[in-house]
DNA sequence: GAGTGGTCTAGACCACGTC
DNA sequence: ACGTGGTCTAGACCACTCA
């Protein structure tokens, strides 16, 4: 490696290393070499070394594990579909479960929720969407959503309690169809749905809740439900690891 | 601040600082001590200050100038919308520009575009998507998207050249109303859409090109459109910085 | 126990922004 | 000139993994 001045050195390292990664010197899964043996080879204290490879790791493309070694990330890590637009309701009436679960079994793996509910004055932002002064009860499922046992999304739906008081809505039991068929049964079935998708790194709480990597962003997906006369009945926004997951659409065009 | 055995120093003093700006006790904008000053303050060496510094920087919290300062960053600043569901033909030709140009107008702001035009062998990816042949010759429209004169998103189309050759989507000139409508002048309406959405972090080149902030990272939205009898005419990609862009869409669901 | 990455220190010098 | 964050060093000890 020339040692050019003017950039860090730490930088030229990174670089390096990146084009080695890339041009699949390094392959994925392979290690790199330890960090004694890089200050050595580059000639630069250990420090420069880890400040070298945190910044990979912030881009996602190595994993340090302690104890182990630092090894070559795989970029693209078989990420599940949250097949958002996907969801209409004949077929999901006729499954009897959801899109979700149904998803998981294309991929031979089983899906399991846990699922607690509260009921809570409605936060500013919940009621401004769902049509509600601020304070009025709602209703909100937290689910923590399972793929072989372990956590992989978060998805919390909030209802307007004067909608779904005392119905299975309101239960901490799993709904197997889905919140939509239930809200269907309550004579509230929802004909679209506004959806609005960003990306932030995860807090500390869910970095920890989803066990997500260094240098991984989360997906925020928050929509709308909403009856044919445009009254909102459910807000729900989840929580996905960009590197499991991917939210896909079909768009239909007008005419 | 309590020192707790067990838990590394550095994320000791970056939950403080967290909570104290979550709590508002240091505002939006508002400038944390000095690294000295907070190393004296809680009796560590200034590494161990910037190292926790550097974890709520990655997190997007805060943002460090040299020269200047490390201050409280703004979470919600001001997204633009990449409104995806909504570009409706029938309105689109009707207002004669594209929906993005619409949307800053909207925000009192003016958008441009850098076009360039490549034709060359479609990549594996691509070819796959478009129905065509690896080597196939593509034609690619890359613009760079500005606003207010600051790059604030990629966007990468491809056309099969046997469908395009020789028409205005070959030549690097922008299109007022948009390739989609440029295409239905071509006999080539789109009718639907498949959109693929994940985020990363960008890779050096990205951040440099869009000017993105360390802790934020990019939607990938990918999609390609299809004409009544599913022939697939387009593939695009687009690049956006997380800080800057939401991704909006209308589900309509069937009955 | 040997080897890996993780934490922490103390101190030096550099680059940038402001006065 | 001064104060800010940015880079870099040398060395110590800790925590984890695996043979």
């Amino acid at each position: 490696m020339e040692r050019e001045p003017g950039t860090p050195l730490y930088q030229q390292l990174a670089a390096a290393l990146r084009r080695q990664i890339i041009s699949g010197a390094l392959r994925v899964g392979g290690q790199l070499p330890t960090e004694p043996a890089l200050a050595d080879e580059y000639g630069m204290s250990r420090n420069t070394v880890r400040q070298a490879i945190g910044l990979l790791e912030s881009e996602g493309l190595v994993r340090a594990i302690q104890g182990k070694g630092t090894f070559v990330s795989d970029p693209k890590s078989a990420p599940l579909p949250y097949r958002a637009s996907l969801v209409h309701n004949r077929s999901q009436r006729a499954s009897g479960t959801t899109a979700w679960r149904r998803d998981l079994r294309d991929f031979g793996r089983e899906g399991e929720e846990i699922v607690t509910v509260e009921r809570r004055p409605a936060p500013e932002d919940i009621a401004g969407l769902l049509g509600l002064e601020v304070g009025e009860l709602v209703i909100v499922r937290r689910r923590v959503q399972l793929d072989g046992g372990k956590p992989t999304a978060l998805a919390d739906s909030w209802f307007p309690a004067a909608l779904v008081e005392g119905t299975e809505i309101a239960e901490p039991a799993g709904i197997l169809d889905g919140s939509d068929q239930a809200m269907a049964r309550l004579g509230l079935e929802a004909t679209h749905r506004h959806d609005t998708i960003t990306a932030r790194m995860p807090t500390p709480d869910e970095s920890r809740a989803l066990r997500i990597a260094k240098g991984v962003p989360v997906l925020l997906v928050a929509g709308t439900e909403f009856t044919g006369n445009q009254q909102p009945v459910e807000v729900f926004r989840r929580t996905l690891p960009a590197d499991r997951h991917v939210v896909k659409y079909v768009v239909r065009k007008d005419a």
